[in-house]
RNA sequence: GCCCCCAUCGUCUAGCGGCCAAGGACACCGCCCUUUCAAGGCGGCGGCGCGGGUUCGAAUCCCGUUGGGGGUACCA
């Protein structure tokens, strides 16, 4: 019966294991992979994850591979792949091996049906597995009456009508076209506990997973595809992967997933949960979601222009607290230590990343910069992109201010899109007055700007000596009432209408 | 509800039984410097959630508790 229900032709498990044999690595070597699915833009957890993973792998002369867990494919959304490609060039996280090149492909899930479905009547030959024809509507029904007594949800127990179904049912079923899904028949009972190494958190132990949990969807379009708990353990084993390093959110299905390894008479891999970004919310922390955080999606972090040196830099400190004591470039080239990754979840802190990059970037040259700039306008501010263009030489010097020769170089960039309000004044294009009212006046009376803007025209030299020249603009300032500088001003906030500091920033707007 | 993980300044962390009357970074505050912007220097504020053990000694080990997070789908 089990046989029938599958084509034919469809390769023994036996043949997959020679189809992809173990990998001809040194001892020690990690095979890490990171698996997206493609329901949205990359989370920045996943660029997080993608960094260790493929760390850990080269460190130890292993292979870090990208597998597209594309199994819900309802949800799937277009244009998710090429967001990936993009966000992993940009931090340099490409893949050893992907679609299309590597050996132990195809690399996303919804090519590989024969892999799930040969491991999946294997199972089912052996009865560890059944057919479950329940409907959705059943099993809704199946989880209130769970909850209304107060137990726990879950397709096990006497709640497993199928478990236990007679050939004669199933076959009746089968001949009628029910659709079905296939269930892992758990060696579990409630209250057992088991015990298993986790890399980042140790010795751990959990109750047994007794739940009868899908491993084959119902068939769509003739398809039929695998839960990512089937999938996991078939891929996993089938791409030699031998550390698993995923997010947190899966510690509590490693007791079913050693399960389904231990059913199929499969090594599992070893387990490292990552702890998940999180975002901080009123009177607590949350992890970052995807939907309604913005700075979830790596392409926050792109559009805005941080460097991805900066980022990535911010995100080792995350995962190895001591590796952001060093400067970044020994950070980035010091190795990632799994088992010293912290087992609670961070708060993004983007004040703090801004800080980072700033520095970074103060480190940069202004043709670096410049470059740098440009490349991000391209995609993000093509009217900047424009007027770079157009007069290099001025956004070089402009840059070069305080910039080369000095000991102290100015942080005024922390990430690419700061340059139109660092450097704006000085391309006519980027910059147009509004009027006296303009906020970046500071809110001084447009008499007051009007006439000052006056005086400064109808008298401005331009002087060699920067002491000279800058001593018309205390006198003018002087003239208009303004305060001699910051602490005078500070003291007697009513007597003036501001500081050198705010005429400063008149002379510099107009 | 049940299960799992986690727990040091506001945030990220150092700390792996004595070197800790807990160190650093970001933020914040103050002072200094200042030819305006961006910075920089110096200083300050601020924490081991709580209760029990174990020990000569606990931030560090154990138990409990509280709090936070996650899981409990034909989503991953």
């Amino acid at each position: 019966m089990v046989d029938a229900l599958f084509s034919a032709d469809l390769p023994e498990p036996p043949a997959w294991e020679e189809r992809y044999p173990p990998r001809p690595l040194p001892d020690g070597a990690l095979v890490t992979r990171l698996g997206p699915s493609p329901t949205g833009h990359i989370h920045i957890g996943s660029v997080y994850t993608a960094m260790i993973d493929k760390d850990v792998a080269h460190r130890s002369g292993g292979t870090y591979l990208l597998r597209i867990e594309d199994t819900d494919q309802a949800r799937e959304v277009e244009g998710a792949l090429a967001q990936f490609d993009r966000a992993f060039a940009y931090f340099g996280l490409e893949p050893d091996e992907e679609d299309g090149r590597g050996d132990y492909g195809p690399y996303h899930q919804s090519a590989r049906e024969d892999l799930y479905l040969s491991y999946a009547r294997e199972l089912l030959r052996q009865g560890k597995a059944y057919l479950c024809f329940a409907t959705p509507a059943e099993l809704a029904d199946m989880r209130k009456r769970q909850e209304a007594a107060k137990l726990p949800p879950g397709y096990y127990g006497e709640w497993a009508i199928w478990r236990d179904a007679s050939d004669d049912q199933v076959q009746a079923r089968l001949d009628e076209g029910s659709p079905y899904v296939v269930r892992f028949r758990s060696p579990g009972t409630p209250g057992r506990r088991v015990e298993f190494d986790e890399v980042i958190r140790g010795h751990l132990s959990a109750e047994d997973n007794y739940n009868d949990v899908v491993i084959l969807k119902s068939a769509r379009d003739g398809v039929r595809l695998p839960t990512y708990h089937f999938a996991h353990v078939v891929d996993d084993h089938l791409m030699r992967v031998n550390l698993v390093i995923r997010g947190e959110e899966w510690l509590p299905s490693v007791p079913m997933h050693l399960q389904l390894f231990a059913a199929l008479g499969l090594e599992p891999p070893a387990y490292a949960h990552i702890a998940q970004l999180m975002k901080q919310i009123p009177g607590g922390k949350r992890k970052l979601s995807k939907r309604k955080d913005p700075e979830a999606s790596v392409d926050y972090y792109i559009q805005a222009g941080y460097p991805a040196a900066a980022l990535l830099y911010y995100l080792r400190g995350l995962a190895n607290g001591p590796l952001a004591e060093l400067p970044l470039d020994q950070a980035l080239a010091a190795p990632i230590n799994l088992a010293e990754t912290g087992g609670s979840g961070p708060l993004i802190d983007e004040v703090k990343l801004e800080d980072i990059s700033a520095d970074h970037i103060a480190t940069l040259s202004g043709e670096t910069i410049l470059a740098a700039v440009r490349e991000w306008a391209g995609s993000y501010d093509p009217e900047l992109a424009v007027v770079l263009d157009a007069e290099p030489d001025l956004a070089l010097s402009a840059l070069a201010v305080e910039r080369e020769g000095v000991e102290n170089k100015r942080k005024d960039l922390r990430k690419w899109s700061d340059f139109r309000s660092a450097y704006g004044f000085f391309f006519a294009r980027l910059f147009t007055l509004v009027g006296p009212g303009d906020e970046r006046l500071g809110g001084l009376p447009g008499d007051l700007v009007r006439s000052f803007a006056a005086d400064f025209v109808a008298g401005y030299q331009d002087l060699a000596d920067p002491q000279e020249w800058f001593g018309q603009i205390r006198e003018l300032a002087a003239k208009h009432g303004f305060a001699p500088n910051a602490k005078a001003y500070k003291q007697a906030p009513d007597q003036y209408p501001g500081s050198i500091r705010e005429a400063s920033q008149l002379i510099r707007v107009a």
